[in-house]
DNA sequence: CAAACGATTTTCT
DNA sequence: GAAAATCGTTTGG
């Protein structure tokens, strides 16, 4: 099935970073069919969030799309080259997002590739939120992007990920944030669990 | 209006 | 392991 606002709209963002791991991210772009199954996932608390670009309640043109109301895409360029895709979540207002981190090549895994200049399947073709977003076609004209639509949506295809297969720990590259960036936001699928390609 | 910098990736040594 | 690539957003004058 695939996930309406009433999973979007969950006020622990927290628990929702852990909960989309294992979900399938499905992309629409381009006439091109893609999908993987979500396994890195980052919670940013909003205001009281040092880590997060709406700390303090700031709000932008840029971190505007993270007052939306859970379900829309929040994309954003950072460090001049790269596109990063969120989710936002909670209700409109409240500028909660999960950053996504990493994917698990399920579907049009040749498109991906294709995007990545890649020729083979390797680890290092979803692995990081820069390159998850060039892999599935997702750039900063997806930015407000409704997840309820067709052109990027996420699914629960019945995949569950249990505890013991899951690592928690402090947040990547937000060192800026001070004690905020030890904080265990960070979810990811432990590497040898084999869901996927065994 | 100018300057600094970042929720990163790739490449080279 | 280190460093470069690279530009929109944010901040300060």
């Amino acid at each position: 099935m695939v996930l309406d606002e009433t999973f979007y709209r969950n006020k622990d963002v927290v628990a929702l970073a852990r909960q989309l791991l294992g979900k399938v991210l499905v992309t629409n772009i381009e006439g091109k069919y893609c999908a993987g199954i979500i396994s890195e996932t980052e919670a940013y608390e909003g205001e009281t969030d040092k880590a997060s670009h709406a700390f303090g309640g700031r709000r932008t043109k840029r971190t505007e799309t993270m007052y939306m109301s859970g379900g829309h895409a929040y994309v954003y360029l950072c460090y001049g080259m790269h596109h990063l895709f969120n989710v936002v979540t909670n209700d409109e207002g409240i500028p909660h997002a999960v950053l996504v981190r990493g994917i698990l090549p399920l579907d049009g895994t040749e498109f991906m590739l294709k995007r990545r200049n890649k020729n083979k399947l390797d680890k290092g073709l979803c692995s990081g939120p820069g390159t998850l977003s060039k892999a599935m076609g997702i750039s900063v004209l997806h930015d407000r992007t409704s997840l309820t639509g067709q052109v990027i949506y996420i699914e629960d295809r019945g995949i569950k990920i249990p505890d013991e297969a899951v690592v928690v720990g402090p947040r990547i590259g937000v060192d800026y944030a001070a004690d905020h960036a030890l904080f265990p936001y960070r979810f990811l699928i432990r590497s040898d669990y084999g869901v996927l390609f065994g």
